[in-house]
DNA sequence: ATCAATTAATGGTATATGCCACTATTGGAA
DNA sequence: TTCCAATAGTGGCATATACCATTAATTGAT
């Protein structure tokens, strides 16, 4: 079976986070590969509909996403006329996101087939071990390495 | 501090993977700047290093990624001098991979810098949890989502 | 009011990754 | 042997994502 697991791989904490995060993504891409989009899109279409129509910077914060990546990523979407952005009368920097009639029908199309994704991982996984995840990478989403570990 | 926690997101397992891989990855890059390679590559590297002399289709199998992303993240690589590629002598599909003198040295320049940021990390996140975290990750690269789920 | 510092977003460039179509080899069946 | 099916990689195309330099708007200090 060649060498599947090898050492330092293992050991590496942020090799192992792309190394999963490649393959759930490719499952939740496969299952939501008859709506036409992919498994990030939805997310961020998702996103932008809880926001209220969300500033740029707003929704790279929430994503803990560089805003230029946020900006390149919008593109395709905007594209295909989910969303759709607009200067914010007050400040006229700010860029809000909206998502377009097509857009929601769109979004409740993927969630459904979130849905199924979400479920078949959940499954497999494990419900609780899963949401254990999910709070284990939300901590980590929320570190801050700048500052000196806090005295345990 | 506006949204950055709405409940769609929090419940994403996707989602928050890749969220919690962005923000990894850019601690983690940002540590290893001074060696001029990203921490995908460092990974890479290593991957090669500890494999002997392994065909493509071997690493892309160890770091469940697809054989043609393999060969792109490969060439910028190659194009620096610290990996090669030879036919299999064998079988002239196969394809292995090498790391050239200059790439053993970044490698090794690359993993003082990767200790930095895996402790710096651990030190944060906490060691156990991050062993818990790489265990759970290393099933999930695991799971075979085809097969029904088995009775427990 | 005026102008420097700050903030928000864009565009360019580069890596990371996936899927698909295609080519080159191999291996096995007829 | 011959030929088709399976295997291993490549190249093209598209999205995901980051960093940097630049531009547009604001804000704040003088």
């Amino acid at each position: 079976m060649s060498q599947t697991t090898l050492p330092g791989l293992l050991l590496c904490n942020n090799a192992m986070l792309r190394r999963a995060t490649r393959k759930l993504g490719q499952f939740y891409d496969d299952v939501l590969a008859p709506s036409g989009i992919k498994a990030t899109q939805q997310g961020l279409l998702y996103q932008i509909h809880v926001g209220n129509e969300p500033a740029m910077g707003a929704i790279a914060a929430a994503l803990v996403m560089d805003l230029s990546a946020l900006g390149h990523t919008l593109k395709p979407l905007i594209r295909d006329g989910y969303v759709e952005t607009f200067a914010d009368p007050a400040d006229r920097r700010i860029k809000r996101v909206r998502l377009t009639p097509q857009g929601r029908t769109k979004l409740e199309e993927a969630m459904k087939l979130w849905h199924v994704a979400q479920q078949r991982f959940e499954e497999t996984f494990g419900k609780e071990q899963a949401a254990s995840l999910r709070a284990a990478l939300d901590e980590i989403a929320a570190l801050d390495f700048d500052a000196p570990p806090a005295a345990t």
